[in-house]
DNA sequence: TTCAGCATGTAATATGTTACATGATTAG
DNA sequence: CTAATCATGTAACATATTACATGCTGAA
């Protein structure tokens, strides 16, 4: 009951089909809570369901039919449940961790921490694009878009720490190597 | 296929029953990767089955009988296959951080933000504190310690990093409360 | 004519969580 | 007498991934 959330909160800034949502989670909320196209349309059906959005479909000339979908009270409501509800500790996994631990093949672990470098460094650049774009003068923000701002904000110091983990690997492994 | 892996790699450092796996997972490479019992007793079945680890029966007096196993040839040849692999991006799923960009509950916010800071800096002691016990002089480490000691490094930094978002949070925060 | 974009899904499989179940020993 | 530790699991449920399926439009 995680994705039901995400789904409801990108609802509640502007109504979407299914396939605007999985464009969405390529891109925005996507960053913190990924999730495919399927997932999503599952997702959906079982929310409609439950009452929580409320889908109409639209009929479009020279393109397949498109059902939207609303959130609901009942869905503002679940929502407002979940905000107040405690949340627990996050469980990072990390397939990379492992491998390290592992540590059967150093030339793959190399080359691998290099690539993971230039991804962070990439998506780094993406985020603070965005927060150049959108969030040019942080303290006027209010409401939703302080709090957008601000898991923004994790979305930046999160890759800084993997940039730097990433280079601390090359310095202990490539110091290594050349000695 | 990743439990699966995590498993192995523990196995090779040392064979051990359901039991002691699942209490290695509450603790170190549990961190990186968390498991409960049951889905490690899953696991190690279906690695039996595909003859990846061996297990012998041990009968015990005063307690229980205990299943130990150990790591096959074969186990240690799909070890090497997925260390050789490319891992690609690591999705991270945040639950926080959507709640952060819902922004429907403030208080809660806050005090789920003081919970977090809290867990950050208890697990960040953790880690220092094994850090110090166990690789006092890192750069004399090598192979699998070496490893190891990187794995750890990248908690000490992943730690810093979320303790320094939570900052971020509650001064954005607290400081627009106070006005 | 080929590929990307629009738009919806189903089916099979894999993985993980929660609840339930049993039963002995030892320390407080 | 109560709780924790040792030791194994099953069953039901929830969630996510991968593969498959369809079909139209517009741009290169």
């Amino acid at each position: 009951m995680a994705l039901d959330h995400a789904i409801l909160v990108s609802l509640t800034e502007r109504a979407a089909s299914g396939y605007d949502l999985a464009r969405r989670f390529d891109a925005s909320i996507g960053f913190f809570w990924p999730a495919s196209h399927q997932q999503i349309y599952k997702v959906l059906a079982r929310m409609q369901e439950a009452g929580w959005v409320e889908g109409t479909l639209q009929e479009q000339d020279g393109r397949p039919d498109k059902r939207t979908y609303a959130i609901t009270a009942a869905g503002e409501a679940e929502l407002d449940r979940w905000a107040a509800e405690r949340s627990g500790r996050e469980a990072l996994r990390s397939d990379f961790a492992v491998k390290l631990r592992a540590f059967r093949d150093p030339e793959a672990i190399l080359a691998d921490t290099r690539d993971r470098r230039a991804a962070h460094v990439e998506r780094l650049a993406e985020y603070e694009a965005s927060e150049a774009r959108f969030y040019p003068d942080p303290s006027a923000l209010e409401g939703a878009d302080l709090g957008s701002w601000l898991a923004l904000r994790g979305g930046i110091v999160g890759e800084h720490q993997g940039i730097a983990w990433c280079d601390e690997i090359l310095t202990a492994l490539e110091g290594r190597e050349s000695r």
